[in-house]
DNA sequence: AGTCTCTTGTGAACTCATGCACAAGGTGTC
DNA sequence: GACACCTTGTGCATGAGTTCACAAGAGACT
């Protein structure tokens, strides 16, 4: 009914779940699916689903499904994947390396164009085919590549200046690794991604059922 | 009030946050902090960080703050902190290097003990301190070596086999970074981190801002 | 046409989480 | 001891998100 209200946060975070799902269906070819078929393929369940789907205003057939091709495109659309959007790896540690080479990036239409390092072994290197700068030179990277991502995979203490920069260069997009908690401007958007604090939180469980287990 | 009911699952995920906070202060050395100041911090808001704790059965000091020590006590208490659960990376390729290789992990009490890939010229390497193993092994590098969380760092084709292997393993506990959803009985707990998906609701976000723009 | 079967779209109840606002209860000062 | 000043702990209102349940439609078969 609404063909472009506003996207409830929740929905916008499943539609690329979605969109992975359907590529269980080959292109080209005509095929329906069905919400709960769906649900399946994105690990969700079928009246999620259906609202989230409403929410775009796409309208599938009652008593068939949903067209798989239409259906891709909707949500393409919806989240502008046809969109390349640049980024710049910042930190080439272990991390920063292999998201740097990480090929689910480019497939997806974020290519990591550039890479800085503070490591003056690093600068000037090319790794994996990304060129490695100095972080000085990062609003230059930004302005020249058109880069509209920044990853930050740097060490805490550097993540905060990093992050700075990125935003001074005109950056509003960030997904960072370190495990602080970073400030910028409110009109930019921060991902943060702590792999620890994932897994005190798969420790908590544990250590719950473990007690739960002593009675 | 409550000194050990029913955590809410949105506080458990905050909690790694205020331990990290924590960090700010040093260890040994007594000095309160307020809820305020915690909420910088860990990047949350005060009502926040009063109610999370609230779960805890902490208690705070009206009109002082929290001892920082005896805060971290509790945290780390409710969190299971104490306990070392070791930790198996199932696929070694870019991002399971970079994970095996992760000192956040071990720091916290999570050691890289174990991998398994694959590639025959891995298998019976060491990499990084860590030893590779080939992937019929799991099952008894589980038992073997205490193994309570498994990585999942494969290709999403191998990602629900690589589960299965470790759930049969007894494993109840999975951090999966392939692109697919994974199918395990209840008691399992599975978080899934996609780093593609995380970059297309950043990229949602730019589409929806360049729109928003064109006006 | 009528009926049966299927699946969508959505109103409504419900659960979970957030944020406000303030009383309750400490500390320190005069 | 009284008073001023803090900061916690929490009741309550608001809001976001989830789930249920079912009417409304679309196709298929007779």
């Amino acid at each position: 009914m609404a063909p472009l209200g506003r996207i409830p946060e929740a929905t916008v975070a499943r539609l690329p779940l979605y969109l992975r799902g359907l590529d269980a269906f080959p292109v080209g070819v005509t095929a329906t699916v069905s919400s709960d078929e769906l649900a399946d393929l994105a690990g969700v369940n079928a009246a999620k689903v259906r609202k989230d789907l409403s929410h775009l205003g796409t309208y599938g057939t009652r008593g068939v499904g949903y067209d798989a091709t239409f259906l891709r495109f909707q949500i393409s659309q919806a989240l502008g994947v046809a969109n390349v959007w640049p980024v710049v790896v910042c930190g080439m540690g272990n991390l920063g390396r292999a998201l740097a080479n990480h090929t689910g990036f480019t497939d997806r239409g974020f290519p990591v164009v550039a890479a800085t390092d503070s490591d003056p072994d690093k600068i000037g290197t090319v790794v994996d085919g990304v060129p490695v700068h100095a972080p000085g030179e990062l609003g230059d990277i930004v302005r020249r590549l058109g880069v509209a991502i920044g990853v930050i995979s740097t060490p805490a203490e550097a993540a905060q200046g990093t992050a700075d920069a990125l935003v001074a260069a005109g950056v509003t997009s960030i997904m960072s690794f370190a495990p602080t908690v970073l400030s910028a401007p409110d009109e930019v958007e921060i991902r943060s991604v702590d792999l620890a604090t994932e897994l005190q939180i798969l420790g908590f469980h544990l250590h719950r059922d473990r007690i739960a287990g002593d009675s």
